[in-house]
Formats: structure tokens, C-alpha cells, sequence
RNA sequence: GCAUGGGUGGCAGAGUAGCUAUGCAGCGGACUGCAAAUCCGCGGACCUGGGUGCAAAUCCCGGCCUGUGCUCCA
């Protein structure tokens, strides 16, 4: 089967060819740790999982790279008001990011180099840069000089030359300094008094925000390499930026064959953000829900799309995420997994699945699928044939539980199976107790007392639903 | 202003030419004393004006509305 995935630079969906057969490398740029991670962060990180998971999947061998960019304006000013390192406050922000992350059930990428740790090869690419004359030195800083390659403008944004000339407007008066060119961008910037430095050929500073990129993605992933990935914020001027920076330095064009950005978080019909206060950060919304309810939130919509974030549908999904889990738990608590393969049924649920995923990663698509074999499972429970639960339940994990990454692991499922058993034996006489006295109560149609009864169970946590077999009880 | 996406039922959101998307919500039914859970069924949509086609939500042109980017941003 082709895999198609939607390439930002030819603005079309093209079939994946890697550079090296069986093996793909993919670069995804990271976050700035300044704050706590939002939901924005999720999302992407959740994306990207999702695309390695499918990559690999697919049978390639994948090399995933995400980066910190640990040093920049905001962490300092952090760090400043807070009278503390700057590293500290990225430190606490990463450590944060990992947690959660863990949470979202994110698998951690190949490696996550930080700009801290690469000053003398940054170093070492401003310097070819300033060689191949495509960046100068000022008395601020060192710069990319646009006009050196201008044709490289635009190619992920569309955007030539003369509109940012026109449109940037009242904006390019305020760029200035060192520049030659208001759209000449840093490569280097030369520290102001109180901010973290390195030495380096043109005075203590540190680096420009896009040469990171460029800098780890050769380090990791070589000259030339498959994907390039981010938020769709990033395209301009981050990644178009990247393209200057590493096809001119290292004359291969393109270098990045596929660019892939995922879309925003919108609340209200408007991009999250900080200053319009919608802002939720994943601690947020894990207060909530369960974190892999927001994680089946966050991939409802393709990840292309921007998605719409609220409280209304963070209940929606995770309503009918617990429908899910509750399937499958009670499906893998009664009989260990068998092969879908022997299921009609099941094999026609992955053709439909795979399908999406190989169409540009269609994760809708996919849960469709999900939900409907969901439903299957649901009627094979009701009906007790077990050979179809336990071929369903192995659809189910390898499907929602290895690819999109929802389901919890057995042993947690088991767990929390055996928990809620616990939990249930302890109060377990004192439900049956209550639950015949109703039983007496309903014979003698004394509806009051019945409902009674109910209400007080319901008060100790108890759900009580009456099955054609009796009643049935949970905690909840 | 320029660039780049999008406008599908109450909500979310697939679908790029002919065949029920799907989920939540709603309505009806089964089951029930009621409720819950589960199951079955139903209704309801393709921004607008033209064009091409036997056939258009789907392709082409115009209009309107809207998101995002052009400054840090996932």
C-alpha cells in the first residue's frame, strides 16, 4: 500500500519516497520550555506520535528528532524576574514536558538535542555561512542575508520578496539595527549586558532562533533528509529560514523532501493564546479528564485541521472514549486475544483503517473504524461469543492501542480492572445487603423505598442498573 | 493590503463526480415500576451566483463570510 502525505512546500499530497529505502528520518521542531506545556504542545506531540507510530508501522525503520530550544528571550526574562539560571527555568519546563507527555502516552522521539548543547556547531555554520557569503557580521550580530538567495523566498508561505517589502509595512522601521535588510534574520546575537553568552569569532552572545534547526537536523539526521515537521505557525519565518540556512551551507536543494505542519488549537473560533486569555495548559484539561481522553480530543479532527478546543467537546469525546474503554476492558477481563485476521469483519475494519492513516495520516478516519468495531465488540459482549471478543479485542489493541496510542496497556487495563474489584468487595456485603432489601421492597412494589435505596447506594458511589438478569451494579 | 487554508445537518467532523459517513445531542422503539446501561430505528446538511457534465457537496469562474501567517509562537 502508498503512504501520500500532504507536503507544505508543493502544497500537495505526494506519495513517500525515502531517501534511503526501509528508513526514514524525521525532524520535528520542538518547544521553547519558558511556560508550562499547553495543549498546543499536546497536540502536535501527539500528531507527530502518531505519524511515527504509522511510519513505523508501515515497516520503516524511523529516526524521530525533536528539539528544545532552551535559550531564547522569554526564558531569560523568566529567569530574571525569578533571579534564577536561565537553565533552571527551561530545566523545570522540560522535566514538566516529559511528565505529561508520558501522561498523553507520547513515545519519546530518537533524541532531543537542546541549543545549549551545540554552541560550537552552531558556531561552525554561521561560519561556512559568513564564507559562502551568504551571511555578515555587524555590531550586533550576525546575519542571514535574504538577497543572496532569493529565490529560495517563500516556498513554504507563498510570499515574495516585494510583499513583505510592501506589506510589512509600519513593521520594518522597528527591525533595523544591524541589518542590512529588514528581512535579513539573526544568526547570531551579541549578548546585552546580564544575558547569557558563549564566545564565538564575532563576541560573546548566543544563537539566532532558526540555526538550531538546521544545526541538529544535519547532526542527527544528515545533509539531506526525509521529513521536516512543526506547527503550521512555524512555516514562516522559522522554517523558511531553515531552508536559507541549510541549502546554502550544504548546496543540496532541497534538503528537507517532505515539510509537514500540524494545525492549531482554536478556542472560540480563535487560535489559542496567551493574551487572549483562552489559554489551557495540559495540566488543564488532565484535571479534567483522563489523559488519554484528551488525547483521543486532540486527534478527532486530521492533523492538518485546526481543532476546536472546549469544554463541550473535551466532554463529547471523552464520552464516547469511555464507551471504548469500557468495551474493551470487559473484553480483554473475559478472554485473552485472538487473531482478527480470522475475522471477515475485522479485515475489512483495517483495510478502511489503513487506508485513512495511508492518506495523510487521516486519524478521522481511523476512529471511524475504531467505533465501529467498538459497536462489533459491543454485540459479541451482549451475545457471549467469545471467539469474535477475543479476535475484536486484539483489533482493538493493535489498532487504537498501538497505532493511535488511546488505549491504556493491558496490565494498566487489568489493573484498573482489579482495582475496581477490590474496591468492590470492600462494600460488597453492604451492597448486597441493600440490594436485596430492595429487591424485597420492588417485589412488594414499594417503589419509594426501592428508589430509597437507590439514592443511598447512589451516595456511596454505587451505580445500580437493572439487567433483564437483575440487577447490576458498579462503582463509579 | 499581501499570502495561505476553510465554509457540510443542533455541535464536532469525514467524504473530490453517481452508492447510509461517523460520533455526540434530539426523536421513536425494545428492555424497565421508573431510571440507567445496552440494542434497534428515525429525522436532519453540503455559503452564494453562474459554468462544464447524463450526473456536482465534490470540477471551473465570480461573490460573500471566516481561520491562520506577514512580530515570539506547536
Amino acid at each position: 500500500m502508498v503512504l501520500r502525505l500532504y507536503d507544505t512546500r508543493s502544497r500537495s499530497k505526494r506519495t513517500l519516497k525515502t531517501l534511503v529505502p526501509g528508513e526514514v528520518g524525521i525532524y520535528v521542531c520542538g518547544i521553547t520550555p519558558y511556560s508550562p506545556s499547553h495543549i498546543g504542545h499536546a497536540r502536535q506531540a501527539i500528531a507527530f506520535d502518531i505519524i511515527v507510530r504509522w511510519l513505523r508501522k508501515s515497516g520503516l525503520i524511523v529516526n524521530h528528532i525533536t528539539n528544545f530550544t532552551d535559550i531564547d528571550d522569554k526564558i531569560i526574562r523568566i529567569a530574571n524576574e525569578e533571579n534564577i539560571n536561565f537553565l533552571d527555568v527551561a530545566n523545570r519546563n522540560i522535566a514538566d514536558y516529559f511528565e505529561v507527555m508520558d501522561l498523553l502516552n507520547v513515545i519519546p522521539a530518537d533524541s532531543y538535542p537542546r541549543v545549549t548543547e551545540i554552541i560550537p556547531e552552531i558556531i561552525d555554520m554561521i561560519t561556512k555561512l559568513i564564507e559562502s557569503g551568504n551571511a555578515y557580521s555587524s555590531p550586533d550580530g550576525v546575519y542571514f542575508e535574504i538577497d543572496t538567495a532569493p529565490e529560495k523566498y517563500g516556498q513554504l508561505t507563498g510570499q515574495t520578496l516585494e510583499m513583505v517589502r510592501e506589506g510589512a509595512g509600519g513593521r520594518v522601521s522597528k527591525t533595523g539595527t544591524g541589518k542590512k535588510n529588514h528581512r535579513d534574520f539573526a544568526l547570531w546575537k551579541l549578548a546585552k549586558p546580564g544575558e547569557p553568552h558563549w564566545p564565538s569569532p564575532w563576541g560573546d552572545g548566543r544563537p539566532g532562533w532558526h540555526i538550531e534547526c538546521s544545526v541538529m537536523s544535519l547532526q542527527h539526521l544528515g545533509e539531506q533528509f526525509d521529513i521536516h515537521g512543526g506547527g503550521s505557525d512555524l512555516m514562516f519565518p522559522h522554517h523558511e529560514a531553515e531552508i536559507f540556512q541549510s541549502e546554502c551551507c550544504l548546496n543540496h536543494d532541497p534538503v528537507v523532501q517532505y515539510w509537514i505542519h500540524n494545525g492549531m488549537i482554536n478556542v472560540d473560533g480563535e487560535k489559542m493564546s496567551k493574551s487572549l486569555g483562552n489559554f489551557w495548559t495540559i495540566r488543564d484539561a488532565i484535571s479534567k479528564v483522563e489523559p488519554l481522553e484528551l488525547r483521543y480530543c486532540l486527534i478527532n479532527a486530521p492533523y492538518r485541521q485546526p481543532v476546536e478546543f472546549n469544554d463541550v467537546m473535551l466532554d463529547d469525546s471523552s464520552s464516547h472514549y469511555r464507551r471504548l474503554l469500557s468495551a474493551y476492558g470487559e473484553g480483554i477481563s473475559k478472554c485473552s486475544k485472538g487473531d482478527w485476521r480470522s475475522s471477515e469483519f475485522l479485515q475489512e475494519a483495517e483495510s478502511n483503517f489503513s487506508e485513512g492513516m495511508n492518506d495523510d495520516f487521516n486519524t478521522r478516519v481511523a476512529i471511524v473504524e475504531v467505533q465501529s468495531v467498538v459497536k462489533h465488540l459491543r454485540e459479541k459482549l451482549d451475545s457471549n461469543s467469545y471467539d469474535d471478543v477475543s479476535s475484536a479485542v486484539s483489533w482493538l489493541s493493535e489498532f487504537a492501542g498501538d497505532v493511535l496510542g488511546i488505549l491504556p496497556s493491558d496490565p494498566i487495563v487489568k489493573e484498573k480492572i482489579k482495582k475496581i474489584e477490590s474496591e468492590r468487595m470492600q462494600v460488597s456485603n453492604l451492597v448486597t445487603d441493600l440490594l436485596n432489601q430492595r429487591k424485597i421492597a420492588r417485589e412488594n412494589k414499594d417503589w419509594n423505598k426501592a428508589d430509597l435505596i437507590r439514592n443511598q447506594l447512589n451516595e456511596i458511589g454505587v451505580i445500580v442498573e437493572d439487567s433483564p438478569n437483575g440487577p447490576v451494579w458498579k462503582l463509579k
